[in-house]
DNA sequence: ATTAAACTATACTGGTTAGTGTACTTTTAA
DNA sequence: TTAAAAGTACACTAACCAGTATAGTTTAAT
């Protein structure tokens, strides 16, 4: 068994990342001060300072996780041979996935804690909610324009989508008020969202 | 014109609680000094702590006025012999009203901010949602009973009702990532919700 | 007019925190 | 083996902040 260890300094560095990523959720950042922070990862303080030179340094990395874990596209194209049903459970189910993501709420709760007073260095660092819904809208226009959906404006359909979902499996999480939903309050949600869904646009 | 000036030590108390609302709200209670909260409001630090024995207690005074708004109950009793729509509008247009209120949305993020990573003291203090969704649940398990709506789960019917308007009108708002809809884009929202609502549950 | 309550300016205490300086030890790679 | 890179312990700084102390001024109600 080989079991190729990681340099030291590489395992100091994730250490201290781990520490940080659940440090900052449970009690954000401003909260964690460099100190425990050194102490939770089990690593002198000059070690921090040594692999990242500020405390901000290391948020922005933090951030560009959460950037990567968001931006795992769905790549869904319409299909007009294909039954409506079907394509757009999967779109709800990513959606819903990424909502119900632990890493990536964890991540999120740290980055709006962390701007929620600062909307505009939050533009400045990160988009929170990437541009996602854009395919979804442009998914939706595209199974109107084949004439299966009766949507006036896709871009409000695809947020009243969004809405559902992340109304119950998103905000609570993020606001720290509800736990994330398991597998079958997972597919509970998806089919009662496609249903309400397809009850308003689908014609009949 | 007798224009009766409210004392001194008021007028005082009420720059203090005013200057707390807008500080609180821009840089959150913890961005906040009691020095800097002092000057916006005019007024020395001392006398800051003449009317509130502490910060926290200052905030406490402004989470009492946020409970109280959010208090203001909707009294709608479902009715047999009136339609449907109407009624229905009624609840839904209360809960836009109230999260379009500006008071309300700025007072629920300081609490939001300053309870973020500490949802004990949050339900130690205030519960920030209060129970309306039950009384808008209990509508629908009426209007169920008597036949007129095909509910299988009114709490799950009135989260789903709740999170279409919230997902736009609520959350946005709270995180500053949206201004306030204007009364059009209001008055949408609630027939699209209603419209979608009632596209799902309303018996064909 | 007098007096107590409220207000002001300013300095202070005690505590916390981001980040640095220093002198020493351990790991790693040539 | 050896030297550089990385890590450690600990003391230190400069700043910030909640809350207090003090001594003097203004307001308001008798």
């Amino acid at each position: 068994m080989p079991d190729i260890q990681p340099t030291r300094s590489e395992r100091k560095r994730q250490a201290i990342l781990d520490a940080a990523r659940t440090a900052f959720r449970e009690n954000g950042v401003d909260g964690t001060s460099m100190d425990v922070l050194a102490a939770r990862a089990q690593v002198s303080k000059r070690t921090v300072y040594h692999h990242f030179p500020s405390k901000q340094a290391l948020v922005r990395q933090l951030m560009s996780e959460m950037w990567e874990k968001g931006q795992q596209q769905i790549r869904v194209k319409y299909d007009g041979n294909k039954p409506l049903e079907p394509q757009l459970l999967t779109l709800v189910g990513a959606e819903i996935d990424l909502a119900c993501n632990a890493e990536y709420l964890g991540l999120l709760r740290v980055a709006i804690g962390h701007f929620f007073y600062s909307p505009d260095a939050l533009q400045g660092e990160v988009e929170l909610l990437p541009a996602r819904d854009t395919a979804l809208s442009r998914w939706l226009a595209a199974a109107r324009d084949d004439g299966r959906l009766d949507i006036d404006d896709p871009e409000f359909a695809a947020t009243q989508l969004v809405n559902l979902v992340r109304g119950t499996c998103f905000w609570p999480q993020v606001m720290g008020m509800a736990p994330i939903p398991d597998r079958d309050a997972q597919r509970f949600l998806a089919e009662e969202t496609l249903a309400m869904f397809l009850a308003r646009y689908q014609p009949r």
